[in-house]
DNA sequence: CAGCGGTCCTAT
DNA sequence: TCAGATAGGACCGCTG
């Protein structure tokens, strides 16, 4: 009977102490836990050798007692076009061990060779389970269908002479000896088991707790599916009656700590959850197990499938833990990487994001509830269950892991390093598989000398064109967008490490970039990265035409998580070319990628702009105007030009003589996506994304639009900010608040007057800020920055600096590189950065906030930059704490189209942007502010 | 007061 | 945020 089970986790073991034996972990068709022998996979690597190879070969093997075979075998170099390829040796090894053992030593035989050309290894720091994966083009999360019979691992390893007691606690359903396997195709997902955990430590006086000294107090479990009718359970480390059937009562921390060994083992979840417990709880529990064993207590902290103990690695700043055969999944970096709060305390993610809260208990008065015996006792247990039960919702109903599932089936990488890792790991397992099918050996990776200078390099990398805003107020913009432009470009022009012109050169003509370079044709030879983005374009084409034809929800997800990895795969492979450490590292090919984008964004600007210019609307047609011949009155003439763009995105003014409707302008959209990608090679294509009824732009990088997307149901109207205040975390909720406000009275309501009004009341209010009051407005006042380095390497001051400095001096505690450090300002003289304050204190000891800093610099500043463009001028000058003056409309105020609204004194009319001598209809009888 | 370095965060 | 890239705006505080 083969075995069918989804691959979770991949290693190796050594058996007799003599060859290599790979184990693959997972989840069994039948919801069973699965560990899969495969012996008989060698390690090996490359050496690129002159002179006889014979004689090199012969001296390795002469050499290495490890090597067991060198054979010579013909492959490309990994850079530059080649015409043929050239010998080189592959060597194998007893042990995965041996590779890194010789690599550097082997290449001193050239001078025992007397060689004269240059000698590299390549291949040598390829993870051994990552080699097996790659060759036999398995992969994270593939589901594997496995020949061969069971085997206990406790007996299988016993033979060998480091017979470990590992074998006793072996933690899967079934093992088995692999006679044969091969991959299957299936999008399903194996029935997972989810356990979610997090611990309580008692510290000696309320400050930062130590696993020297302070015991565990309570660890709370939750789990998905049930673990024997429980969802959670909670156990403590005391005895304690009257609690709910959920809470396990031990006699102490010893007995505790077994107790969660056991019911995790027992348990076998397959995704470990919890809430920053790579950094704390694991850790944690890992240096106290040693504390408490090294006291004379008997603790058994297996964790592994393979029965291996609790443990983690300490890599700078960053914690690597590692449970054998299963996934550790940290909710805190995905959330982080999901969403962008301005916190991520557990607490705030959850208000956020699952609309629960936190129960809590004040840190100083922790003892008080552990040793009652009564409501403060349960109400801490409902605390630590609560924790246990967030974080796993978290994981859950946000569904953070689908995506990443989904990236370890495309790329094939483990789970786990998908999880933990970057785009790196992908990557390269792509090129790695990728280039050992086309006889293209891979270089290792750069130690830190060569990425060094590579980084200094890298200063030679341009990026993208911005195109200077036509600032201020448009109607009818299109937006229109390259469809994965840098993927594409490489396509289209065949730009890889591969074709890059080097040594060989090729007949007949080449590309060049316009920053430089040669690379062959296609038809001379086709890179290997154009090829796997061609996959991986025609996958995710295919998987969006499934989603389509998608019954259930279930396959829905998994499909839509599948062609966003393909997506992100995509665009991975352009930032890897420039990326310091990667395997291949090639400027020409990035800049080329770069420069290629430049060109066609400018390129499109100046075919929109001049070749095009004017696109004639007779019915349903979107005509040239030269194709359009005679003009008649129904006509409609729509005079284009391009106001802003950002490397692959083409925003198009539209201007008639009168209104346009969104159909209209759809006709304009999809002509001009046509005309322009019919001007470029396949498979670059311009889309039409949507129609910005109304863009306000305000500097490169810096907008906003009313913007409509058709969808089944019409078109649907929304406001979209890129880069202005409101999207930034480093200023208050306040000013984003205000100034969505303002934004949408002026985008969609288009009322100046009622936008000024509103801002006058905020700043009234908070100018009368009453602290006793008005707790909420303080909350509304908070900033919060992240803390980016030691705090001893910043060279300025910095205000969320201020704050950790003087809560360290306070309580002791002290804060992690990375965390956001909320923070208020007040009142006082001297220097704002000085005058920064932790906001718990500010409430606490009822310190006055310094509202003039508020107003001036946190709430006019950025509603001026909007409302100038309408001819508001806000002279914060002459403001002062009585109201006078507070805004000066300087001559100009907007005349805005508002019937029930009394016509505007002032004459002048809002200039919203130059004016524009195209008028023909007569369609604008009435003036709007959006008329020009 | 203009200009600049340092810092943060965002757009693509 | 121990590993994709560059472009770019805005702020603070110092300097000349």
């Amino acid at each position: 009977m083969p075995m069918d089970f989804q691959i979770l986790d991949a290693d190796y073991e050594v058996v007799n102490d003599s060859s290599p034996v790979i184990r693959l972990f997972g989840r069994g068709a039948d919801g069973k836990s699965v560990c899969c022998f495969v012996p008989d996979f060698e390690p090996y690597f490359y050496l690129k050798a002159s002179g006889d190879l014979h004689a090199v070969a012969r001296l390795v093997k002469d050499t290495f007692g490890q090597v067991t075979k060198v054979e010579i075998v013909e492959k490309f170099e990994p850079v530059g076009y080649q015409k043929i390829k050239k010998e080189m040796l592959r060597i194998t090894t007893r042990l995965p061990r041996d590779v890194p053992e010789i690599r550097d030593d082997i290449l001193k035989l050239r001078e025992v060779m007397k060689a004269e050309g240059k000698w590299e290894v390549y291949e040598t720091d390829i993870l051994f389970r990552n080699r097996f994966l790659i060759d036999k083009s398995l992969g994270g999360m593939v589901w594997v269908s496995a020949e061969g019979k069971p085997v206990d691992p406790a007996r299988y390893f016993r033979a060998g002479s480091s017979g470990n007691s590992r074998c006793e606690n072996f933690a899967c359903d079934s093992s088995i000896i692999a006679s044969g396997f091969q991959k299957i195709e299936n999008l399903t997902i194996a029935s997972l088991k989810y356990l979610s955990f997090d611990i309580e430590c008692l510290p000696l006086d309320g400050g930062m707790p130590s696993p020297d000294v302070s015991p565990i107090i309570m660890i709370s479990f939750a789990f998905e599916p049930e673990y024997r009718g429980h969802k959670t359970l909670v156990l403590v480390a005391k005895p304690a009656e009257g609690m709910d059937a959920d809470v396990i009562s031990c006699r102490d921390e010893t007995e505790m700590l077994n107790r969660f060994f056991e019911i995790f083992c027992e348990y076998d979840p397959d995704i470990i959850v919890g809430y920053n417990h790579q950094d704390f709880d694991i850790p944690y529990i890992t240096d106290r197990v040693k504390a408490l064993v090294a006291k004379g207590e008997a603790i058994n902290p297996v964790v592994g499938r393979d029965g291996s103990k609790i443990g983690y690695r300490k890599f700078g700043l960053i914690t690597r833990t590692e449970f054998k055969g299963r996934v550790v999944v940290d909710a805190l970096p995905l959330v982080r990487r999901a969403f962008s709060l301005k916190q991520y305390t557990l607490r705030v993610v959850s208000k956020e994001l699952l609309s629960r809260e936190k129960l809590d208990v004040p840190p100083l008065e922790m003892e008080e509830y552990w040793v009652d015996t009564g409501d403060k006792f349960r109400k801490f247990v409902d605390y630590s269950r609560r924790d246990s039960e967030l974080a796993l919702e978290l994981i859950l109903n946000l569904r953070l892991l689908d995506k990443y599932i989904a990236l370890a089936r495309v790329s094939g990488s483990l789970l786990q390093e998908v999880v933990d890792g970057g785009q790196t790991s992908m990557v390269e397992t792509l090129l790695l598989r990728e280039f050992g099918l086309r006889d293209r050996v891979l270089l290792p990776k750069p130690n830190d000398g060569v990425s060094a200078e590579r980084y200094e390099m890298s200063s030679d990398l341009k990026g993208g064109e911005v195109l200077e805003p036509k600032k201020g107020l448009l109607e009818n913009v299109l937006i229109l967008d390259y469809k994965s432009l840098y993927p594409t470009i490489m396509m289209a022009h065949n730009l890889c490490y591969t074709t890059v012109v080097t040594e060989d050169r090729p007949e007949g003509e080449t590309i060049k970039p316009p920053s430089g370079g040669e690379f062959v044709l296609p038809e001379v030879s086709k890179g290997i990265v154009p090829s796997i983005l061609e996959d991986l374009l025609n996958q995710r084409t295919e998987t969006k035409k499934r989603m389509k034809r998608a019954s259930d929800q279930n396959e829905y997800r998994v499909l839509d998580a599948t062609q966003l990895a393909l997506k992100i795969l995509l665009n991975s492979f352009y930032g890897y070319s420039g990326y310091a450490r990667a395997r291949l590292y090639s400027l020409t090919l990035a800049n080329a990628v770069t420069s290629f984008g430049r060109h066609n964004i400018l390129n499109t600007r100046e075919i929109i702009n001049n070749t095009i210019g004017k696109i004639v609307l007779r019915g349903d047609a979107a005509l040239l105007l030269k194709e359009a011949g005679e003009l008649s009155s129904s006509d409609i003439i729509v005079e284009l030009s391009v106001a802003y763009g950002d490397t692959d995105s083409v925003f198009v003014h539209c201007k008639s003589g009168g209104d346009l409707s969104l159909e209209e302008i759809s006709l304009v959209g999809n002509r001009l996506s046509a005309i322009v990608s019919a001007s470029l090679p396949d498979p670059m294509e311009l889309e039409f994304e949507s129609i910005a009824k109304h863009a306000l732009l305000i500097a490169k990088k810096r907008y906003a639009l009313w913007l409509f997307e058709p969808s089944n149901s019409g078109w649907e109207g929304q406001i979209k900010v890129k880069g202005m205040e409101t999207v930034r975390r480093d200023w208050c909720e306040l000013t984003s608040v205000t100034l969505n406000r303002v934004l949408e009275l002026v985008l969609i309501e288009g009322d100046v007057d009622r936008a000024v009004e509103h801002v006058r009341e905020v700043v009234s209010n908070v100018r009368n800020l009453d602290p006793a009051k008005d707790s909420e407005m303080i909350e509304s006042l908070i900033l919060t920055r992240t803390l980016t380095r030691k705090t001893d390497s910043y060279k300025n001051k910095q205000p969320h600096l201020t704050v950790v400095e003087k809560t360290k001096e306070r309580t002791g505690s002290v804060s992690s590189i990375g965390t956001r450090i909320p923070f208020v300002i007040t009142a006082g003289k001297g220097l704002f950065v000085d005058r920064a304050e932790d906001p718990e204190y500010v409430r606490e000891h009822n310190i006055p906030i310094d509202v003039d800093y508020y107003i001036k610099k946190q709430i006019l500043p950025p509603v001026e930059r909007i409302l100038e463009v309408f001819g508001v001028k806000i002279s914060s000058l002459d403001f002062d704490s009585k109201q006078k003056g507070l805004f000066d409309f300087e001559a100009k105020k907007p005349e805005v189209n508002k019937p029930e609204k009394p016509p505007s004194e002032r004459e002048n009319k809002v200039k919203v942007q130059e004016q524009d001598p195209f008028q023909e209809n007569g369609r604008a009888e009435q003036s709007s502010l959006f008329d020009f």
